[in-house]
DNA sequence: CTTAATATGGAACAACGTTCCGTTTGTCAA
DNA sequence: TTGACAAACGGAACGTTGTTCCATATTAAG
């Protein structure tokens, strides 16, 4: 791939996400090829489709949020580790609040999503959760799955989305995992 | 209001329903103007914006389901009424597949149809559990509300909803509502 | 430096939502 | 019944979108 050619994606990809965040999804694609400082031709050069290129965000920033469970996971203890981690994926969610009805669209640019969304974020925090299920801090009955449908399922809009109530219920989540282990120390049974 | 006017709005939410059930919301206005034998202009005069229009077809079939409800109760015993309605219900849910993200968009015109629907979906739904429970037929514990937002929940469309996931999400929820207790419980301090 | 492959930019096209206005049509008083 | 006026109609036209196309400019290799 040519120098300039590789400029330019990244170009496109960092100026259409901020666009994303700011705009919504729905902006146009020449606001985002203007801020990036390139033609419209270029823009479809790269993303035939302006789903890809939606597409091409998401899945970034699905790895931007993977890669952030390994460097949360040296920083800091097993479970702080996990709970921080699952608040960044609120924090991922909420911005995206457009995926849900993408991927439901049936554009075949938003096909390979789901399976991306599996292969990053699903070990990443496996690996959160067997890390502090080892050292003892959480229960070990739940899979990485239940927690990541879960937390998606506590961040989808509704009616009165609003006093970070995801966040809260989310936290109690976190909370809910270390619930038995607590009750195993405290029960001699065990 | 004019009889010509009645007669093309009855036409054009006649087609639209047909049209966004099966090329779906994003039908474009000209060919539900076309389908329904009037001109685009006839159309903008009634819903000044095209959001008004998909609000305006929401509406009805919002009141179509809620008028389902006093038919049933008459012609069926209380708790086939109700099972009856339920699965109207569903169905109603199952075709609006569009109707989440619409109402998130914050387009004014999906406004009031929140509003709306607690305004006639509950009292119809009310009425038929009332009757049930006066019936002896089901148990008196369950509210309105609690049904409408179970059947809701339950079709949302997911990508496994299998093996009972959300019972054990509830039960992970509920822990973490008692962890804060054991905690104050452990220590002595409280 | 030459050259061929590649990338670029923006004019141009199609389809959409929406506006505008000359024309037609229903309604009601005379 | 008839006239006249307010109301409704139809569709051409406008602005904005996603997308295509190709003459031009840029890069990398010999």
């Amino acid at each position: 791939m040519r120098a300039d050619a590789q400029r330019n994606v990244d170009a496109l990809l960092a100026t259409a996400k901020q666009v994303f965040a700011t705009t919504g999804v729905d902006a146009p694609v020449r606001e985002i090829a203007d801020k990036a400082g390139v033609g419209i031709g270029t823009l479809y050069r790269h993303f035939p489709k302006r789903s890809d290129l939606v597409a091409a965000v998401f899945r970034r920033e699905i790895d931007e949020c993977a890669d952030a469970a390994t460097a949360l996971a040296k920083e800091h203890a097993p479970f702080d580790a996990l709970a921080q981690w699952m608040q960044r994926f609120v924090v991922f969610f909420a911005t995206k609040r457009g995926l849900a009805s993408a991927v439901q669209s049936g554009d075949p640019a938003f096909k390979a999503l789901p399976a991306h969304f599996d292969k990053r974020l699903r070990p990443a925090l496996a690996s959160l959760i067997d890390d502090a299920a080892s050292a003892g801090e959480i229960r070990t009955d739940v899979t990485a799955n239940d927690v990541l449908n879960a937390v998606a399922q506590l961040c989808l809009p509704s009616r009165d989305n609003n006093s970070g109530q995801a966040e809260r219920m989310v936290a109690l989540l976190a909370d809910g995992l270390r619930y038995s282990t607590i009750q195993s120390r405290k029960n001699p049974a065990d």
